[in-house]
RNA sequence: GGAGGGAUUCCCGAGCUGGCCAAAGGGGGCAGACUGUAAAUCUGCUGGCGUUGCCUUCGGAGGUUCGAAUCCUCCUCCCUCCA
């Protein structure tokens, strides 16, 4: 907890873990000196907005370093960014951002909270929402900010680059966005900034501002882009490869199971603890073919799910994996579904029906496509015919392609 | 303000000399085979409907026509160039 119990050199190595760009690093590890000489801690500023509901891990990514430097003894900063979330950051998106009412960005924060402080010390994490200063600003304040940027430096943006060429709207507002994001650190004198690589050109702005205010620039430490399940483009849930935050363990450890091996590495040193000697040995005895990938892929898993939930779900999450996708056997847990007596008159339901029931296709269209491409089972037995009724019975299992399952539920 | 270009099914993107268009192709997704629920690969499906047929889709509203994503009118939004 003191920021003189270990050396800025180690310091630094451990803060190291996982980025791809700390800018400029002498300077954090002269900021490191200074602390460890005179006992004040840093302002390590984390800016979230409450935008959208479904965190996933890569969110978890700049927390995590959070955390790493409030146990290193430094002073965790949280921005909620109410204010900003209204105007949404622009940064690598084609259009932009619908706005949010009020109420939906308290709500998104009230959950954003929740899960951040499963892993920070909310005692000793600093939480400033940023409506505070922006709404109260004047006009000559925001024209202010306005002449730190030029046209140029906006324009050279690849997102915004893109939009424009390609012929897609950019409104004005949008480019405001990275200097209100520097204009928290100027708020709040923050002396290291964390994020995502794709938050540089922001964090950089930070470092401008503060410098106009005749600040100590900060520095800005950003960790890669989480690559999503699909190991091609990064984590977003536009792109459904995410692995969700709050899921439960068995479906945070499935998850992780269905990555593409290249990524367990950098999985590893993003997510867990396991340290990198490790992490290094793991990956030799792969390549070498003395351990399994898989068996890699395992230990990947219970890290991240243990982070998250503890051991023992841990433990658990991985022998239901076990169970359900090694062994093939059904699951202990399913949900259950209810057919009603009048539907199925003497336990006789129309298969294509019944599926849909069971929240298992969205359609009658997609049950019988389902049902065509022998996805459909009952009981273990393949339905083949979506025209020919089938018979029902209580605690009969209805399982969809591999992976979903339900137990149906029949009083006759 | 003036001139021109554009809006297509989840996404990108053909079609736009009117019927053969539920609409090419790609991506994504789903399913099957193979597996380590990995990747890669191969195959099929991918608007709805108790489905050899019918219904609703091609920015919105009207119109022409036996028939319109395709032609006409008005509207909305976007872009480009000029100011």
């Amino acid at each position: 907890m003191d920021v003189r119990r270990i050396s800025p050199e180690e310091a630094l190595e451990a803060i190291r873990r996982g980025t791809e760009e700390i800018f400029p690093e002498e300077e954090l590890l002269e900021k490191l000196k200074e602390s460890h000489r005179t006992g004040r801690p840093l302002r390590v500023k984390l800016g979230i907005d409450p935008t959208a509901r479904d965190l996933h891990l890569g969110h978890l990514i700049p927390v995590l370093k959070l955390k790493l430097f409030q146990d290193l003894g430094h002073q965790a900063v949280l921005i909620i960014g109410d204010y900003t979330a209204t105007v949404g950051d622009p940064t690598g998106r084609n259009e932009a951002r619908p706005p949010l009412s009020h109420e939906e960005v308290l709500e998104n924060a009230r959950d954003y909270t929740r899960l951040l402080f499963q892993i920070l010390d909310p005692e000793r994490t600093e939480v400033r929402w940023n409506g505070q200063w922006f709404g109260s600003m004047s006009f000559r304040d925001v024209l202010w900010l306005l002449s730190q940027m030029t046209l140029a430096r906006m324009l050279e943006r690849e997102d915004f680059q893109k939009r424009y060429k390609g012929q897609l709207p950019i409104s004005l507002h949008e480019m405001v966005y990275p200097l209100m994001q520097g204009y928290d650190s100027v708020m709040v004198r923050a002396d290291v900034e964390l994020g995502g690589i794709d938050q540089k050109f922001n964090i950089a702005v930070g470092r401008d501002l503060q410098r106009a205010k005749g600040m100590a620039p900060q520095v800005g430490v950003c960790n890669p882009l989480l690559l999503g399940t699909d190991g091609r483009e990064k984590m977003s849930k536009s792109l459904g490869n995410t692995i969700p935050w709050d899921g439960t363990p068995e479906d945070q450890y499935g998850k992780l199971m269905s990555i593409p091996d290249p990524l367990i590495w950098p999985y590893l040193e993003l997510l867990t603890e396991v340290p990198m000697d490790q992490v290094r040995a793991w990956q030799a005895a792969v390549e070498e073919g003395s351990l399994h990938p898989k068996e890699a892929k395992m230990r990947l898993a219970r890290e991240v799910v243990k982070r998250l939930h503890g051991e023992e779900a841990a433990r658990a999450a991985e022998a239901h994996f076990e169970q359900v996708f090694s062994r093939r056997e059904l699951p202990d847990e399913m949900p259950e579904v209810h057919v009603a007596a009048q539907d199925a008159p003497g336990g006789e339901i129309w298969p294509v029906a019944l599926v849909v029931q069971a929240g298992l296709a969205s359609s009658n269209s997609e049950a019988r496509r389902l049902i065509r491409q022998g996805a459909v089972r009952l009981d273990g037995e393949t339905v083949t015919d979506a025209n020919e009724n089938v018979i029902v019975r209580d605690g009969m299992v209805l399982q969809v392609g591999r992976r979903r399952f339900v137990r149906l539920r029949y009083q006759g």
